[in-house]
DNA sequence: CTGAAAGCGCTTACAG
DNA sequence: CTGAAAGCGCTTACAG
């Protein structure tokens, strides 16, 4: 239960508690004897630092708090969170650091989720899935908390962030549908008050617009991100503009809701209805017909919010930084690619 | 950046550190008068503790890790483990817990898990999703790290856990499978080196037979958990036996990959084949037609897990603590039951 | 390259 | 009911 000190290791190895601290540390100017008998010491009584008292005097936690700011259901039904997480987590264990993770639901939970974030608990915050204008990361900041968020932060506010090419995929994903002859092209957009959703909408509209075509908003219906609200508004498109022969939808969940819908309606995809989705996500290889979409890595994403702000962390700075990742459109039996092997 | 200290607010409050420290401990022998300058003093600096400084005196770290052992990608498509989690958080946040989130996904990423977790970072450790025979319980357990699983845990572990009643929630399903007149009734079960896949399977032939039938494991293949896996498996079964009209899912997902190939199959639900699925998540309503399903409250899972290990550390016994959850059948459309409302 | 010593911010017997 | 004091296990100038 109650492990070693540096103490007991001090003098295991017959040194001085600082010449072990600077071992431990990995400290260069520690003459190799020296170091070789406080490793054999450490091994021996099987030492592990106490981070309590570390941290008390470095005032550093060593732990990094995540949250994830959503209040709807969709952290319930989106693999998106899960891979993003997952990100997170490899990145900071590659440094050792902690991942607190804070789930804020209500104002309620982000009022106190704010008050331990900048209660000097952890080092620094990653914060994602942000909707509409949340003060949480400009209040982190001010409260001198290193903060980075994940995709577009809230107007105004300035911090860092890692985000994808939202805007480049959308026009890619729209780009396709019209090479392929496509004229009447929907979209199923995500919650709009998160600004990924209103960029792949916007990316949608240039595309259609550069086609030299004009858009119109009875071909565009929010789908909130989740799979029945992406059914949902296939089914609302469909009644509005039967004649719809092509979708982008912002999310490959909401796709696969939509693939439901047009399936109900006796629309074979892709022949009558060419569909593509976003984020080519596990849902993507699972549909039928499997769904073309846009790529981007959300491992990826999460280990670039580790490594931004672990990088603003050491540097003790209040740069702000931008990442943004390239996307990638995947082409598969949605709208015409070959058939894939599923997995 | 830098909060007041305990040393501020007794000078603030023109007391000693040690009735500051009182106070905010909730200590009952305090006089009144002293309690109100020092809370008043409190809230005038904005005083927080620093938690380093307790934690090394009081050799509690008021963080729990919660590792989910889940090597595979269903963590990615189960709404599953986000709702459990959510349970865990709202549990550990009313005790002013922190949630230390560790995700192992290979056998590496689990020593480095143990390590950490043996390290004395955290007060306790809560797992889940565990397979097959992990040692991680005991090996922890044996370090003196009070633990609590989530689910059955492996065999021969004495831990303390929280369950759901797994088996009669899979005889109420096959129940009333039969009750509808069902006679070749099949299932898709989850990771057979899961506890909860293992015994739901078992409900499902316990079921059978009480009925006084036999079963035949020409009528049982695995659906892995996952959306794709039930969509597969339930083209093998159809295949092998044309003539199923009724098909038990140990998940929802399975049971949602079930319907699709159903549906290709040219088969209606409920008429053809009915559909029971397991774990009323998000997804039971979201299928067409909407899902009968054993709901089991993964929230309240995480809460109970939360207060388990809670009440375990508080006490510092060593007593096993098992929790088992009833479960309710809910029945849906795809039974036959009246149309479900789209939330 | 190394050690003695101060100090990080708390809690908690102990004495009153 | 309250204060003085010790001590939790580290790190880090400082001096050598």
């Amino acid at each position: 239960m109650s492990n070693p000190t540096l103490e007991a290791v001090a003098r295991a190895a017959g040194v001085s508690r600082a010449t072990v601290s600077r071992v431990v540390n990995g400290s260069p100017k520690i003459k190799t004897e020296s170091r070789r008998s406080v490793e054999r010491a450490i091994a021996e009584l099987g030492y592990v630092p106490n981070r309590a008292a570390r941290a008390l005097v470095t005032r550093r936690n060593e732990s990094i708090g995540v949250v994830i700011a959503e209040p709807t259901g969709r952290i319930f039904g989106d693999p998106y969170f899960a891979e993003v997480l997952r990100g997170i987590s490899v990145g900071l264990a590659a440094r050792e650091q902690a991942l607190v993770l804070v789930m804020s639901q209500s104002p309620e939970e982000e009022r106190r989720a704010a008050r331990y974030l900048t209660g000097g608990h952890v080092d620094g915050v990653i914060l994602f899935s942000l909707h509409g204008d949340d003060p949480l990361p400009e209040h982190l900041k001010s409260h001198g908390v290193p903060v980075v968020v994940g995709g577009e932060p809230p107007h105004g506010a300035r911090v860092s962030y890692v985000d994808i090419d939202n805007i480049g995929g959308a026009i890619s994903a729209v780009n396709h549908l019209i090479s392929l002859g496509r004229t009447r092209i929907a979209t199923i957009t995500g919650t709009l008050d998160m600004p990924a959703a209103v960029t792949r909408r916007r990316g949608y509209r240039e595309a259609i617009r550069a086609a030299g075509r004009t858009t119109d908003t009875n071909l565009e219906e929010s789908g909130g991100f989740s799979r029945e609200g992406g059914q949902h508004a296939m089914e609302i498109l469909l009644q509005r503009c039967p004649d719809i022969d092509a979708v982008f939808a912002a999310s490959d969940l909401m796709a696969a809701g939509a693939l439901s819908a047009l399936y109900a309606a006796g629309r074979t995809v892709p022949e009558d209805v060419a569909v593509v989705g976003f984020d080519d996500s596990i849902i993507a290889l699972s549909t039928q017909p499997a769904l073309s979409s846009v790529r981007q890595s959300m491992e990826v994403t999460g280990r670039e919010l580790a490594n931004v702000l672990l990088q603003t962390i050491d540097a003790r700075d209040q740069i702000v930084r931008h990442v943004i990742l390239e996307t990638e459109l995947i082409v598969r039996q949605s709208t015409g690619g070959p058939p894939t092997r599923k997995s």
